[in-house]
DNA sequence: CGCCGGTACCGGGCTAACCCTCAGCCGACC
DNA sequence: GGTCGGCTGAGGGTTAGCCCGGTACCGGCG
């Protein structure tokens, strides 16, 4: 198996060849950035590359942008994105193209080597892999493609004063209303924002940060 | 030069583990968890030991204690921090046992694997290493006011994780805490942060709120 | 040695914020 | 007219999360 690794960071990647190579395989090239896995791809045939998404030089989605490039250019090649981050919408972009010859790992829930060799072999040979809590986020998402849209404009006006971090009585003496109203709002909406009620959970504060990223969609690609 | 190598990221250990060898270094040990670590070192004697600051069971400060642990039961021992954050106050804590045979890098600036190698050996041989954009946010820390700055590194850990949206029950679990210990932290926090009691705030939000807010706070959270 | 801050955690008390069911009014729509 | 969703809000019940005072251990420091 002829593998390509793009990673800009030198050690995890020393350790990716590392582990590939102490399994039999062959690394034909490696990559820092984009570019160059590009020329990688063009000049050594190979069976998979092994992307992380964020490489240089605007470290947000070169790697998936190459990704896609080398599944169009390079139909035979397989391509497992190795990610530092759970990014179920950049999981999708990539199996838009196919659901063969693909992989999106996540760096930090790889905890065996050779189940992580065998996930590549996988996408070499045309099969698909994909980390399960990916899927679960997939899954959730589809369900509440935009949290804040279904909100009506009152739970919206109750929201924002939660996310200034105000107490319901202070919610109601500012929107004029009884507190009995702003708690019944506060319930629609962690219904609506699928908000179950669970130990481990603390539901306000969760609607608060899905306030605050709904309103500021960088937040959302930060991290 | 004989090196213990305590990581719980399979894959990345893998990349430190070649990259010494490649050099001619001899990895006597290697480990997934503070415990480990602690138990090679006193088993097999070595000029080194690279030290992730977050590993098993909480994943929080283990690795750091670990750390702090080697420096006083083997005085010899070069300890280096390799870690994926940038935490100024864990590299003064490591510092204020000595400012030699230790070092504090960042994983994802080391970029030149030569660089790496020499830092080691510069560890192993009494020197001190530090990354200067841990040098520039200590001085930069000081200019600034961060809210964060006063609290202990328990109180930001459960901050961390309120942030989250996690429920004091969670946040116990997670830190192997009881719920009241959780509480006592909480409310510390909330006086550190000047947050007092009024009938208009909801406290826990402010306290996620200022989270959000502080400089650079992923650096601070574990995942 | 005593003091201090950090850490951990207890018993006990209180309440804001949640839960549930129910109800009324309004305007839009069929 | 009837139905629906949005808005408003009541009565009644429960509890997670806060409060307080207190204990205990540890390491560092003077």
């Amino acid at each position: 198996m002829r593998v390509i690794i793009a990673e800009d960071a030198v050690l995890f990647r020393a350790g990716v060849v590392r582990v590939l190579t102490d399994a039999g395989c062959t690394v034909v090239a490696e990559a820092g950035d984009a570019p160059t896995l590009l020329a990688a791809a063009a000049r050594h045939p190979a069976d998979v590359a092994i992307v992380d998404i964020r490489m240089p030089p605007t470290h947000t989605i070169e790697g998936l942008d190459a990704a896609r490039a080398l599944r169009a250019e390079h139909p035979g090649l397989g391509v497992l994105i190795l990610s530092a981050y759970l990014e179920p919408h950049y999981a999708m972009t990539l199996l838009e193209h196919g659901v063969r010859a693909a992989g999106y790992l996540l760096k930090d829930r790889v905890t065996d080597l050779e189940e992580f060799v065998a996930a590549v072999r996988r996408v070499a040979a045309g099969g698909l892999v994909i980390d399960p809590s990916v899927v679960a986020q997939l899954l959730g998402r589809r369900r509440r493609r935009d949290p804040l849209a279904g909100l009506t404009g009152r739970e919206r006006d109750v929201l924002a004063l939660m996310a200034e971090g105000r107490s319901n009585q202070a919610v109601a003496a500012r929107l004029h209303l009884s507190p009995k109203t702003v708690e019944a709002h506060v319930r629609s909406l962690f219904g609506k924002l699928g908000l179950e009620e669970t130990a481990d959970d603390n539901r306000r504060v969760l609607a608060v940060l899905a306030f605050l990223r709904s309103a500021d969609p960088a937040a959302q690609v930060a991290s």
